[in-house]
DNA sequence: CGGCGCTTTGATGGGCCTCAACGTGGGTGG
DNA sequence: CCACCCACGTTGAGGCCCATCAAAGCGCCG
């Protein structure tokens, strides 16, 4: 039940379907970017895809993730530095890029859902943008696993590490997390550090979290340092 | 000729005109944001709009700016810690967003023409969240005078001050500026001083400036420390 | 010309980066 | 099934960049 269809119209969710072709592909996938126009189209099923602004002298940050329901592909425009790749192995729904285009110009309500899903999109780059700008590396990591929090919370991605309790298998490495928040890897570990000793969270293995104090993890991603 | 315009098709422009209206707003003045839903939508004739995410605590990051011939106004969707204000003083076209929102459903290459602008606006935004994430203070400065001069050379904006050669008003306070950069404004006040140091730009007053070494700053914007 | 707010400049400290070494998990091949 | 191995992760020491605090300079308004 992706977001996309829920406000496409009847009409449109069937031509969709006639196009429409499951798909699967493995971590470290490109799936657009560059230079080439593979001009595909797909819903995540399942899996993490990560969108990554790259320069040629190595530096790279992570400027979006999607989940599962999640849009992913450029409708009308390519862009040099911007890539998007398979963070975990993906399930999709992909749609052929030209059909697809032409269902667009059809069905009103299937464009201006995608519509939306941009201005959505935008938004949470603009919330993004203040946890680079202005957020501490504690504020960023605890912020960044609350947002993971939100986002994967699933019954089929909830795995159970940890002692019983409901985990999350987190689908970035250190690496890529640093690259998320405009920190470097070493620091994103002792923060993680940080967060295990004060009980807020637990982590088993390098993929494994739960969150043990979600409050007390909201109350890191926002200290305000000086006041309250 | 505002961009939206080029692509909105002959009738839907002539529809347009009949519901525009010209308007002139004073700096600070909030066109949209936070809790009112002023739902207006405007072009900018001339000024400049900052968007503003800020927090209770007082830390603020602007996350937009918009320039003559953008658009300013949100469709379909508000949000909470999100407005926009009159960085400068500006002039508008302005149209009423029942009528507006109207149009938009008759004319398909006026949405379109709108989705366009969106989807610009989350790619501009990317590249400010790899300038946020990975840029040092020297290059986020430099790159951002850089940024202004692409958006800003128009001949009616362009001053001459700084000995004849062409200038530029600054549309936004120091304070604005490390803002935007996520800096704070003594370090913005001190890289200004560097790159003046190294005759790259001048500035006269406070709110001038004027680019002598276009190539010494773009450098100065991607300086890839240690290679190269 | 006086006052105020913005900007500049200086001194100091802290947070994060950098470099380096060690530990560990998870997959592979025997 | 187990031992090996290597990439990934953790931990430590030191230094730099930028934030912070403070005071003086200057533009712009009346």
């Amino acid at each position: 039940p992706a977001a996309l269809c829920g406000e496409a119209g009847e009409t449109a969710i069937a031509e969709l379907a006639k196009i429409v072709h499951r798909t699967r592909m493995p971590e470290g996938r490109i799936i657009y970017g560059g230079h080439q126009r593979s001009k595909t189209f797909a819903i995540i099923i399942s899996g993490v895809v990560k969108l990554v602004n790259g320069r040629p002298d190595g530096r790279q940050q992570i400027v979006g993730l999607q989940f599962a329901a999640d849009f992913v592909g450029r409708p009308f425009t390519e862009s040099l530095q911007l890539y998007a790749e398979a963070a975990t192995d993906l399930e999709l729904c992909t749609f052929s890029g030209r059909a697809f285009e032409e269902l667009l110009r059809q069905y009103p309500n299937l464009e201006r859902a995608m519509f939306k899903a941009v201005v959505k999109d935008l938004d949470a780059a603009r919330e993004w943008m203040f946890m680079l700008g202005r957020k501490s590396a504690e504020e960023k990591v605890a912020s960044f696993l609350a947002f993971l929090s939100d986002r994967m919370s699933s019954p089929d991605a909830a795995a159970t590490k940890a002692g019983g309790k409901k985990g999350l298998r987190l689908p970035l490495s250190r690496t890529e997390i640093a690259e998320c928040l405009g920190l470097r890897l070493e620091t994103v570990s002792r923060q993680f550090a940080v967060l295990r000793e004060q009980g807020i969270v637990e982590t088993s293995g390098r993929r494994f979290f739960c969150v043990r104090d979600m409050g007390g993890l909201r109350d890191c991603s926002e200290s305000s340092v000086g006041s309250a």
